[in-house]
Formats: structure tokens, C-alpha cells, sequence
RNA sequence: UGGCCCAUCGCCAAACGGUAAGGCAACGGACUCUGACUCCGUCAUUUCAAGGUUCGAAUCCUUGUGGGCCAGCCA
């Protein structure tokens, strides 16, 4: 790991290009959500790049909430995203800022320019602007309010922000080329009237500034160096260098914009969460099939994981998708070590040890994790009648099958060899009780060798197991369809996406967990206490993700 | 059909004119008290295509092709 070489990114290659130039000496990068909604794994990689960044090099990070349109933003969505980017790892420190804070100055930024003759106030339309703003292959035409004087604009533009038009009537906007190829410089609208309540600054003001003119001044104010966005504000550029440089700030910040990340068969689009939310289909934005940054944290990531995932991603300017085994490859990696191998049976059958004496139990030791020594141990009691995985006996084995079968001896782990006997059926023919004999050599940690076996099987026993609930998780989406229905553009949702198993049991040294505590299954997977509809009399557990496996049942297989 | 950006293995992604890293996935095999982990091995004679420049091109140029973004008083 520490030989690891890891060649720089485009954007750390730019950074270290400036540093050696001399256009600054260090950086600083910030995270500017709009608080309008919940944070998701794409978020995380902006985030983590920007944190990311700003450490490498001996930096700065800022959080900042870009709120400069109050008519989408809300406090509910300000503390949740502060939630989660502090679970997330990336520490701001002392430097939180909001957009609103600079009101004041982006205001009189806007003087400044009117008063280099570069802004003008319009009293066009919304629709007007839009028939002057001409179209992709058509340059646009003049506001007639270019013709207005200095004073008139001065005098109008202090009018919008005494509140003496209604929303919509004026606004402001730069005086740069109305025949520019981008769109985005076709005299761009800088401030706009909105009678709207701030989450912030509350009615103090009701005109305010558009993101194109806030925020490259935001940047300015804070003294970012290098201000990383992602690829849809490429075009938005030139506006964002033409802003700075009218201003005449000292240090200009510089725009560099990455690819965003994408992951396959997941679904991360906010109108369809709302719907999903809406139609009860899932439970909440932190439903954990979900990759909010809440549904993650719920469904048992950890951000050592998602770090992990996001570094492995790398940055590039390719528009591309993630293959989702690299996010569960990230999750696995990172509990490996780090949590208790425990032992659950999610399908029971019961399995009864004939020669092993009614009544008898002994406690036996397992180690928490054979990899990881300091996570100790714990005493499983073990006795006549246990819980087995219902995959884990087969009356007609198909070949290769190591587990139980009329005449086959297997390990229980942390146990005893066992060979079945035999087996109980009801009237249905469904087996529901497996005989066995154990060979008391065999005890585990015996050091016994006299013969070995194919199969280990874990187990529960049945006087002592506790009954919980687990929930297993499979995509939203229909991973053969696609994403998205072709014909209307909905979602091709996946029935089984999630599967409740009530009549799970688990070893008793698990009956004390707590929420969001992770263990690893032996054999099934990682699971985490969830945090919403768990309690100490009701466990539920989500599965994280599953253990790879080279084998399938061949029942599976069809 | 205006402008900007992108194109390297199934999926990410390096390579910066000197002869295609790495990770995920997949597939063999060894090991195993988890069919897990670990280990060992396989996996791009070729970089969207065609031309050109060069002793030498994934890298530079040209022309195509494919994909993304832009016509909010959203960010």
C-alpha cells in the first residue's frame, strides 16, 4: 500500500503547474451545495476532491452553501447536508460561509459595473429576453436597455432593491456580446427581483444575485484558489473569468471542471426519488437502495469506504459509469478486518444432534475474527438442537455439493464434524428436521486431524438464538432493461429489490447490537443494524453486501 | 445544422513524441474451520476511424464518426 503509485489526476496536475509557477502558494477549494436537497454519492466525490485537494497541498477547505435563490432553498436541507459532509470525513474547520453573507458586496459589485458602463438594468420580459437572446445558431439582439445612462441605470437598479417593482419586472444584466457564440455570454442576467423570504438573510433583500455573477465573486471573497466544478459550467467560463477580471480582484480564482460521477443501475435523479418517496416504493430518501449519503449511511457504508471508492473513481473529464461491484469491493475491503465474524442462519431448518445428550450445553470459544486477533472472542453455547441455512442440507445433492446430505459429514464452524443420519418431511414433503451424530474428537481448537471435510456450516442454537428480522437488498432497477423504460421514460424497477426475512436467528452474542453496529455473516455477507425500524426487543438487520462467491447452487443457476 | 468538451480492455483510469501502468470485474489454479479472505497465473501487438507530420504517434495536424453540455429571471 504504501509503494502504491497513484498518478495525479488533470486537476493536481494543474494545481502543482500553478504552485511551481507561482500563482499562489498553497490552495483552496470549497464544496458550495444549494441547499435544495439531500446529498448523494456524487456529491461525495466533489466533496472528497475538494477536501481531498485542499490537504494534499497544505490548504484550506471551506464549506459554503451557495443560497443565493431563496425560492429552492431550505435551513431542513443546510443541516442535513452539513450531517452528512461531516460523516463524510471532510472537515471544514472554522470555515463555514454562506453566499447570502456577500449580499452586500455582490450588490455593490454590481454598482461598480454599471458604473463601468459593463451593466445595465432591462425591463424586457422573461419571455423577451428569451426572443432576444436568439437561439444556438442565431446571434441575439440589443436590449433596447442598453441605451440607458449610468445615472438611469444606477437610479433603477437601487429602485429593484427598494423593492419597487414587482418579481419579474426588471432585471440587471451585463453588457458583454449579445452575438457571442455562448449562449451564456449573451448578456447575461445578473440580478433578478424575487419578494422572497431568505432562509438566511429573511426580507432584507428582494432582488438577488444569479449564480453566474455570485459566484465567482463568492470565490474571490474567500480567496479560493482553485474553484472545481463539474463539466456542465464548462461553457459558463468565460462569464466566470470575465466577472473576476471587470472586478478587478487581486488573486482571480480559477475554474476547472471535472466529470461527475455516475454509477450503474442506481438511481440518483431527483424527481424519481420524489416519485419513489411519494409512491411509497421506497421508504424515505435514506431508503438504504438508495445512494443518498443518508441511505448509504443507513444501509451500513462507512466513509472510510467511500472515500476508498471515490479515490479509486479518479477524475478525469470523461463522462462515465461506475461499475457498482467497485462501491461493494470498497465496503468489503474496508470490514474485512474491521468487524466480528458472527454467525446467523436467515433460512432456518432445524438440525437435531442424536447422540449428543437432551439437556447438555456446553459454551464454546470463537474467535471475533481469525484475521484480526484484537477483536477478541466470544462463548457460543452449543447443544442437541441447532439452526441450520436451509440451502445447507439437500436430500439429491447435484455434484460438487459439499454440504449436507444423507451420508455426508461437515464442519460446523467453531464446532464439531456432524454426519447426517437422516431426515423428517412433512405431509408437503418439505424437510423439517435434519438428523445428525457429531464425533466428539472433532471439537474445534482440538487440534485434531484424523480426517477432514468439504464443507463448514455455520449455525444457531435453538434454545439460546434470537429471532430478528434481516432485509437483503438487490437494485432499484432492472439491471437487463436498463435504468429507464425506453418508450416514457420511467424507471424499469426491479420487484425483488428488497426481500424481509422474519424468522431469521442469530448467536446470542449479537442480541445486544446496536444501531448502525456492522457485522460480517460468515458466509452470508456484511450486515448493519438499521437505525430507523430496529429496537432492542426487534433487531433488524440491513445487508450491506454480500460475500463474493464462485459457487451457485445450481438451482440458482436457472 | 452555432459554440464548448470528451473518446485508451466488460467498467473506471494512467501514459504529456521514445514503443500501452494500476484498480474493479471475469477466468484458471493453490490454500482454507467462511465455496470468503489470501496467494499465484491469465486478461489491449494496440488506443473510435481514415489520412498526414515524424527516425518514432494513444499523444501533434486534418477530416470524419460517436457521446455529453448550452437557448432558466435554476445552480
Amino acid at each position: 500500500m504504501e509503494n502504491e503509485v497513484v498518478s495525479k489526476n488533470f486537476i493536481e496536475q494543474i494545481i502543482e503547474e500553478d504552485i511551481k509557477e507561482g500563482h499562489c502558494e498553497t490552495v483552496r477549494t470549497r464544496f458550495p451545495p444549494e441547499p435544495n436537497g439531500y446529498l448523494h454519492i456524487g456529491h461525495a466525490k466533489s466533496i472528497l476532491l475538494n477536501y481531498g485537494l485542499a490537504k494534499e497541498y497544505g490548504g484550506k477547505f471551506h464549506m459554503r452553501f451557495d443560497d443565493t435563490n431563496p425560492t429552492k432553498e431550505k435551513v431542513e436541507f443546510v443541516e442535513s447536508i452539513k450531517e452528512d459532509i461531516k460523516w463524510l470525513g471532510a472537515d471544514w474547520e472554522d470555515r463555514l460561509f454562506f453566499a447570502s453573507d456577500y449580499f452586500e458586496q455582490m450588490y455593490e459589485a454590481a454598482v461598480k459595473l454599471i458604473k463601468k458602463g459593463k451593466a445595465y438594468v432591462s425591463d424586457l420580459n422573461a419571455e423577451q429576453i428569451r426572443e432576444y437572446r436568439g437561439t444556438l445558431t442565431e446571434p441575439g439582439r440589443e436590449d433596447p436597455g442598453t441605451s440607458r445612462s449610468i445615472e438611469e441605470n444606477l437610479t433603477l437598479f437601487n429602485n429593484m432593491k427598494e423593492g419597487k417593482y414587482e418579481d419579474g419586472a426588471m432585471v440587471l444584466r451585463a453588457r458583454i456580446d449579445m452575438a457571442s457564440p455562448n449562449i451564456n455570454m449573451r448578456d447575461p442576467i445578473l440580478y433578478r427581483v424575487a419578494h422572497m423570504t431568505h432562509h438566511n438573510t429573511g426580507d432584507k433583500w428582494c432582488i438577488y444575485p444569479m449564480y453566474d455573477f455570485a459566484h465567482p465573486i463568492e470565490d474571490a471573497i474567500e480567496g479560493i484558489t482553485h474553484s472545481v466544478c463539474t463539466l456542465e459550467f464548462e461553457d459558463h467560463r468565460p462569464l466566470y473569468d470575465w466577472v473576476v477580471r471587470e472586478l478587478e480582484y487581486e488573486n482571480p480564482p480559477k475554474q476547472i471542471e471535472f466529470a461527475k460521477l455516475y454509477l450503474t443501475n442506481v438511481v440518483t435523479g431527483k424527481r424519481y426519488i420524489k416519485k419513489l418517496v411519494e409512491e411509497n416504493i421506497v421508504d424515505g430518501w435514506d431508503d438504504p437502495r438508495l445512494v443518498s449519503i443518508a441511505a448509504l449511511r443507513r444501509r451500513g457504508f462507512t466513509p472510510e469506504s467511500i472515500q476508498r471508492f471515490v479515490e479509486l473513481c479518479g477524475v478525469s473529464k470523461a463522462n462515465s459509469s461506475v461499475d457498482y461491484a467497485m462501491l461493494e469491493y470498497c465496503i468489503r475491503e474496508d470490514l474485512k478486518l474491521k468487524r466480528p465474524r458472527m454467525m446467523a442462519v436467515l433460512n432456518p431448518i432445524k438440525l437435531i444432534i442424536d447422540n449428543y445428550p437432551e439437556g447438555e450445553v456446553e459454551y464454546l470459544d470463537a474467535a471475533n475474527n481469525l484475521e484480526n486477533e484484537e477483536l477478541g472472542s466470544r462463548k457460543i453455547p452449543f447443544c442437541r438442537e441447532l439452526y441450520i441455512e436451509r440451502e445447507d442440507f439437500m436430500e439429491e445433492p447435484p455434484r460438487k455439493y459439499f454440504r449436507l446430505f444423507p451420508g455426508n459429514e461437515v464442519r460446523l464452524m467453531h464446532a464439531y464434524f456432524v454426519k447426517c443420519e437422516s431426515f423428517v418431511k412433512d405431509e408437503e414433503g418439505n424437510v423439517t428436521e435434519v438428523h445428525c451424530t457429531y464425533d466428539p474428537e472433532t471439537k474445534a481448537g482440538s487440534g485434531f486431524t484424523g480426517r477432514k471435510v468439504k464443507g463448514t456450516i455455520h449455525w444457531a442454537p435453538a434454545p439460546y438464538a434470537k429471532k430478528c428480522e434481516v432485509r437483503l437488498y438487490e437494485n432499484l432497477v432492472d439491471e437487463e432493461k436498463g435504468v429507464y423504460n425506453k418508450e416514457d421514460g420511467s424507471l424499469n424497477l426491479n420487484p425483488d429489490s428488497l426481500s424481509i426475512l422474519k424468522d431469521c436467528y442469530i448467536e446470542p452474542a449479537l442480541a445486544e447490537a446496536e444501531p448502525y453496529d456492522s457485522f460480517q455473516f460468515v458466509r452470508q455477507g456484511f450486515f448493519c443494524v438499521d437505525s430507523k425500524d430496529s429496537s432492542s426487543d426487534a433487531l433488524v438487520f440491513n445487508r450491506i453486501v454480500s460475500l463474493k462467491s464462485s459457487y451457485k447452487l445450481p438451482t440458482q443457476n436457472q
